[in-house]
DNA sequence: GCTTGCGTTGGAGCGTGCTCCAACCCCTAC
DNA sequence: GTAGGGGTTGGAGCACGCTCCAACGCAAGC
C-alpha cells in the first residue's frame, strides 16, 4: 500500500465507519471542513453514538469541546473525524484509559511522537491477534452450522 | 470448503485455540478421548481460563459438571471441548446469556436444531460484521503509524 | 409570559463478566 | 493427629463503559 493508497483509505476510513455514517456525513465532514459546526445532537449522529456518550467521552478526558455563548458544546468537523477515530479505537477493544493516554501524548506535541507510535504499534499487535481470534470463531461457527446440514451459505 | 477439511479444521480449532492450549493438552484431548478426567485446576489450563471461571461458567448454567466422591468437579475430553468451543464464542463476543439459551437447546435435543442453526447464523453475521470492523480499525491504525513516519513494516 | 425542546451539570445506577472472600470439606504426607 | 494443599459453596466486590436522573438554563414559537 503506497502513501497515495494509504491517503485514500483513510480518507474513506474517517467518513464511512461500518458504524454507520451517512453519505450527508460525508459531505458534512469532507466538503464543508471548516465552517460547518454541530450540535452534540448532530454530532452524536455523525459519529454514530449518544449524545450521552459524547458527553461521556469529554467527562473521561478523550476530548475537549468549546461551547458556545449558551454552554452548549459545539462540534467542528475536525472534531468529528477526531471523534470517529476515537470510537473506532474503542469498538475494536483499545480501553478508554489507553485513549486518554494517547491524546495526552497528542496534546504535548510532536516530541511525544516516538511513545504515540509505540502505543499504535501495540494496539495494531492486538488487534491481529483479535482478527485471527474473530477468523477463528468464524470457522468454528461456520462448521457447526455446515455440519447441521443447514444449507445457510449466502 | 468441503466436509473432510472442514472436520480438519474443526479438529484444529477445537486442540488448538489461540488463546493457548499446549501440545500436550491436544493430546490429552485428542489420543485419551474417554477414559482422561481432569480436575478443575487442569481443565481450566487446557481451556484457557482460570478456575474461577469454569466455576462461574457453571453457575451461569453453560454446563453441568459431574463430582467425584469428594465433590470435587470432574471434568472429560468432551466436556474441556465443549468449554473450548463456549470459551470461543465468549472471546468473539457472543453474551453468556445467548449460549446459555444455545446450550439449553442442545438439551433439549435434536427438533431444537433449526433454532440453534438461526442462533449460530446471527452469530455468524456478527463475527462478519466485527471482522470487518477489526479490519477498518486495523487498517486506521496502520495508517497512522505509516504517516507517523515510524517504518514498523514485519 | 409560558410552554416545549434541547442543552447543561454532578452524581448515581446498571449490566456484564469475572474475581475474590470466608468458611468449610477432603485427602495426603509426615 | 495434624498441617497443608487442593477442592467446595454462597455471596460480595469490582472494573468498565455506558446510561440515566434531577435540577436547572437558554431560545424559539405561540
Amino acid at each position: 500500500m503506497n502513501v497515495n493508497e494509504q491517503l485514500a483509505e483513510a480518507l474513506r476510513l474517517a467518513v464511512d465507519p461500518p458504524g454507520g455514517v451517512s453519505v450527508e456525513a460525508l459531505q458534512d465532514l469532507v466538503l464543508d471542513d471548516r465552517s460547518r459546526q454541530w450540535d452534540i445532537a448532530t454530532a452524536a449522529q455523525h459519529v454514530g453514538v449518544s449524545p450521552h456518550t459524547l458527553r461521556y467521552y469529554e467527562r473521561a478526558g478523550l476530548v475537549t469541546v468549546p461551547r458556545n455563548p449558551a454552554g452548549h458544546r459545539v462540534y467542528d468537523a475536525p472534531a468529528v473525524r477526531r471523534l470517529v477515530f476515537l470510537t473506532r479505537m474503542r469498538t475494536s477493544g483499545m480501553p478508554i484509559s489507553d485513549l486518554r493516554q494517547y491524546v495526552e501524548l497528542v496534546d504535548r506535541g510532536d516530541v511525544t511522537i516516538p511513545d504515540r507510535l509505540d502505543l499504535l504499534v501495540e494496539h495494531r499487535d492486538t488487534l491481529r491477534a483479535q482478527l485471527a481470534q474473530i477468523q477463528l470463531a468464524l470457522a468454528a461457527t461456520e462448521y457447526k452450522i455446515a455440519t447441521y446440514g443447514g444449507s445457510t451459505q449466502p
